[in-house]
DNA sequence: CAGTGGTCTAGACCACCCC
DNA sequence: GGGTGGTCTAGACCACTGA
């Protein structure tokens, strides 16, 4: 649990020994998820510590994802175990795709339509649809067959899309000032469906493997969905996740 | 780039100001990745801010991944870009598993023997290998076929697999004192293997999906590796990445 | 409005690294 | 031994929250 002194033979710190009690205060239900944490200042003097020694306990507390601070209104007790303790981290989403970062499109198809149902978006609504090829660079080895499904309201990149290389959700973020906070993804193994097999050159009842991904903004809405066939013989996904933190978070 | 009072009307508070100059200059090569950052005294004085924001100013870069601080030593460059814009976080490493928990565990065969390549093992060292079928609970449905290795320094967990229905990382975890802090995933769609094909009983061309995982120690040392394979009719793989703080970051 | 957390200063002592 | 970052104190003013 805690990792006072346990390794080091030195004492451990006072702001990680607070945070510790105040750790374990809240595994035990003294504080209640939901509730608030006693004060800065009420825990200077229950620990007879200086401010800063408190906001230390309590920053280790709010990484840990225990507590939330907010200014004016106090510290909240969010959970009783510490989230995140293992983490898949990257730079950019560029490495959620299955493919090497030195490829191209090739634009099949944009129009308006409604999505297919493997894009969780309802499908009474219309959005930019694009069909593209996603290529090896110099090649002509299709990587994958993508369905890419855009929110009308950032139906102007049709014109930007000539001659674009990179992944499709930067575009958007960078011509619409939106941000993506968030991506759902799913990876499944199914039939080719017939209009992917014909680009891909796949026999018609040809397994491949189906990676959906959504892109959401900070308040969760939408903003643009795709649907990759990957032939499974090109199709490989890695990933490594790391425990968080050496000595405690 | 910086956030500073972009958003909001309000000036950016100092040590954000101060780190944003300091991330710049990192970008911009004045301080040279693998070199040193100023002192927190030298900071200081050249900002004319008091220690504690100096600190605060270096901890944000700290946090992003772009110096690394040492006691005695210094502040170095590690990268020109942060990392971790992105994180795919889990509470445990359950949730790697492209499978429900309710599920146990049959064993099929445990002995030491050589593991195969796709586990990334050196083939020519003895590992115990075991063999067994994740099912759903209640149900003789398979999920899937897995072969697993384990280091013989850790056999004696053969004696406490015997209606054991968790992961068996943890197994080890709890009863060798070691832990992982890292782990490796490769997802494929292969053919069956022969003796896959069997248990699961697929016919012998058809494709499943393999995951292979790898677990290591701090120290890069390999504990345990498994090779999954799924039937391609029950696998999903689903994972959620979060943009990596609100402001900054 | 009173009380919260957010920022900031000017000091201090210490453990650690490297010369 | 001299300089680094790590910890800690005792103050201060401010922005924000909520009654």
């Amino acid at each position: 649990m805690s990792d006072n002194d346990t390794a080091t033979g030195r004492p451990a710190p006072q702001y990680m020994v607070v945070s510790d009690v105040l750790r374990q205060r809240i595994r035990d239900g003294v504080y209640q998820v939901g509730s608030h944490l006693p004060t800065e200042s009420e825990l200077c003097e229950e620990f007879s510590i200086s401010r800063h020694t408190t906001r230390e306990a309590l920053r280790r507390l709010s990484e840990a994802g225990l507590i939330h601070r907010r200014q004016g209104s106090g510290s909240r007790v969010l959970s009783t175990e510490p989230r995140n303790h293992y983490v898949h981290a990257m730079k950019s989403l560029d490495q959620l795709f299955a493919y090497a970062s030195d490829t191209r499109l090739r634009f099949l198809d944009i129009r308006q339509g409604h999505p297919d149902a493997a894009a969780g978006i309802p499908t009474d609504a219309k959005w930019l649809r694009i069909e593209a090829l996603r290529l090896e660079r110099d090649e002509d080895v299709p990587i994958c067959f993508s369905l890419v499904y855009i929110d009308l309201r950032f139906g102007g990149v049709k014109k930007l899309l000539k001659n674009y290389q990179g992944a499709i959700y930067q575009l958007i973020e960078t011509n619409f000032g939106v941000e993506v906070a968030e991506v759902e993804q799913v990876i499944e193994v199914v039939r080719v469906p017939p209009r992917a097999a014909e680009v891909l050159d796949q026999d018609p009842d040809a397994w491949v493997a189906r990676v959906v991904r959504r892109y959401l903004d900070g308040e969760g809405t939408l903003l643009l969905a795709s649907v990759n066939y990957h032939p499974v013989d090109h199709f490989s996904y890695q990933m490594r996740m790391t425990r968080q933190g050496g000595r405690l978070v």
